[in-house]
DNA sequence: TATTTACCTACTGTGTCAATAGGTTTATAT
DNA sequence: ATATAAACCTATTGACACAGTAGGTAAATA
């Protein structure tokens, strides 16, 4: 399951993507608008600037705005950056990968496919696709 | 992610995909094979048994077969049964599907879209597919 | 009657999720 | 200078799920 971390990254990004104009947005105001608590988003905020999603200011005025263009971002870079992997099994997701029945186990194809194709899904999808879906 | 319940849950329905000659497979055998504590998987067996995807029977001889053909047998109902529900978003999972925002919310067109996606994927795979792929 | 099997109830340690609480630093406006 | 507004930081918490373990009872066969 994709939890808050993740779904709630994502209305950030997209809530500073329709309110992108150069200006740093102030986080009290995403809180308002998407109805999430401001403190849990802070905890949220913060590991996305550490993942180079964001950028923030301090200080009156402050807030935080995106430092690439919309198109430049896809759903499957936050994700991962927020859930840690993407990947819907642990025999999959990078630090397990030494499973010891890794070489005779009949469904690991099984789950390869579905995660190449769950990958596929989110990184190619644009942040900037969920700008154009929300225009309508 | 998909825990060990759904995981395991499928192994143990390949291997008696695999062994399948109308004889009950003793759970033993099953654990033995697959490399899983006995224990642990009788609990996940219970809940196959009560999900009709088993039958069970007691006593010497006893054990489990499957109670229908490999090909009648989809991975999305194995999964739904283990997992609750095979939506990767809370908003869609059924039985919260109340959330307040459900009107406005700009990002649910994603989820409904990556949800119709995996339960395409899981419905249309049947056990017999997996049965075929571990031979070849 | 002994054995083999499923079936049942209860418990437990570990970890993650979704926050909350309260403080400190940084920068701007007056 | 000072008040204000904002990010930034550390710590804590309650609830819950996950992945088992433990020990027993019932049922069926040889």
């Amino acid at each position: 399951m994709i939890s808050t971390r993740g779904r709630y990254a994502i209305r950030v990004m997209l809530d500073l993507a329709q309110h992108n104009d150069g200006a740093y947005v102030p986080l009290k105001d995403i809180a308002a608008r998407q109805g999430i608590s401001k403190k849990y988003l802070e905890i949220i905020v913060k590991d996305m600037v550490a993942g180079s999603l964001l950028v923030g200011a301090s200080g009156k005025g402050g807030g935080y705005k995106l430092c690439r263009k919309p198109e430049e971002y896809n759903i499957g870079e936050i994700l991962e950056l927020m859930e840690g992997t993407l990947s819907s099994v642990a025999c999959l997701s990078g630090k397990e990968n030494d499973c010891p029945r890794r070489g005779e186990c009949q469904t690991l194809p099984l789950w390869t496919e579905y995660n190449a194709m769950v990958h596929d899904f989110f990184f190619s999808k644009k942040l900037s696709d969920l700008v154009e879906q929300a225009k309508g």
